[in-house]
DNA sequence: AAGTCGGGGCC
DNA sequence: GGCCCAGACTT
């Protein structure tokens, strides 16, 4: 463990920094003003693992159209998750609802790192970053761009696995008892902006006197990461139904990849070479083309086909116009794209 | 500890 | 093409 003589500075420097060079992003507020716990739990569930630029917009969507967790608590579920379409992770939207039915029910958010941690959604780094932004408890947050910092203060070059448990133990020691929150948002803008993943500004950064790997002169060589497996390839068919101007919609089984969203009538995925395409019903099929679309753990080809109807499928669906339609996961509203000739439309 | 779960920008 | 990103949840 590092002697906290080392690094009792840290706080104090960092603090200094962020107060001339904070971010300026939607979900904050002018520094030492008070923040709404709705809108700091909004921001960082969206975040989770998504960049400032891609959510920004869906947050600016969502307090303008649902301002209070009440507003929240009381949508559609289909609503919610049309709305979060293209955003991903799509379980975040799941429990983004659950959350907020649960706080509303119990009268607001709970005001505890320990309390917040039990409601769905929320895990040790979003529990400590709402304790601390919005209810000043002395909390850590530790996510992606601290574990860097601190692997490349550090030095760290052991299994990342026990690395992180490390570096968890080391940030919650120097979160300081004043700005507590503005320590944590003052870590994660040092490590946007400054000790980047792969060409940190060593020459601006504030805590260049405590770096061990810039000590070293290779502070990009950190953190060493363990090397991931190869993504897999799964084959399917996506199948367009065209009515009019309109095409059949489907929603997905609650539960498992892309679970609750809309989407195009699309068998099973596998691994392997290409299927046969089985349509769910008879019709003049035509090919319109192929997407590829990579997810976290596998990439698809999917081929896209197409039929003009005069008739509903059987089973549930809806027909919608494609060029309106936004509520689509991205590879479906790129699938609808390529078989109409739109564009995939994003807010 | 490993696998599941999205999407987009950057190198 | 691989990497990363204000991670959580399940097994």
């Amino acid at each position: 463990m590092t002697r906290r003589s080392d690094f009792r500075e840290l706080a104090a420097i960092l603090l200094a920094w962020f107060d001339q060079n904070a971010r300026v992003l939607p979900w904050r507020a002018p520094i030492g003003t008070k923040r709404d716990p709705y809108r700091v739990w909004l921001a960082e569930i969206m975040l989770q693992q998504t960049t400032v630029p891609h959510a920004a917009p869906y947050f600016e969507a969502f307090t303008r159209r649902w301002p209070t967790v009440e507003d929240l608590a009381a949508a559609q579920d289909e609503e919610v998750m049309r709305a979060w379409a293209g955003l991903g992770y799509y379980a975040r939207a799941r429990n983004l609802l659950k959350c907020a039915r649960e706080v509303a029910a119990r009268g607001g958010f709970p005001e505890t790192s320990a309390g917040l941690r039990e409601l769905p959604g929320i895990g040790p780094y979003t529990a400590g970053a709402i304790a601390a932004i919005a209810f000043g408890e002395r909390a850590a947050a530790v996510d992606g761009n601290v574990d860097r910092v601190f692997a490349r203060l550090l030095a760290l070059k052991g299994e990342w696995a026990a690395e992180k448990k490390r570096i968890a133990a080391e940030v919650a020691a120097l979160v300081p008892e004043e700005r507590p929150g503005d320590f944590a948002e003052a870590l994660m803008d040092l490590g946007a902006t400054i000790c980047t993943p792969t060409s940190p500004n060593c020459m601006i950064c504030p805590l260049t006197g405590l770096c061990k790997a810039r000590a070293e002169g290779r502070p990009a060589e950190y953190p060493v990461k363990p090397a991931k497996t190869a993504k897999p390839v799964r084959h399917g068919h996506a199948w367009v139904y065209v009515k009019k101007d309109k095409v059949w919609l489907v929603r997905r089984p609650p539960e498992g990849l892309l679970g609750g969203m809309l989407a195009l009538p699309s068998g099973v995925w596998k691994e392997g070479a290409a299927q046969e395409p089985a349509p769910p019903s008879d019709a003049d099929w035509q090919p319109a083309g192929e997407v590829r679309h990579v997810f976290t753990h596998f990439t698809l080809r999917l081929a896209v086909w197409r039929a003009n109807v005069s008739n509903s499928p059987a089973g549930e669906g809806t027909w919608a116009d494609p060029s309106e339609e936004t509520g689509l996961p991205t590879v479906f509203a790129k699938a609808l794209a390529l078989a109409t000739g739109g564009t995939v439309r994003r807010r």
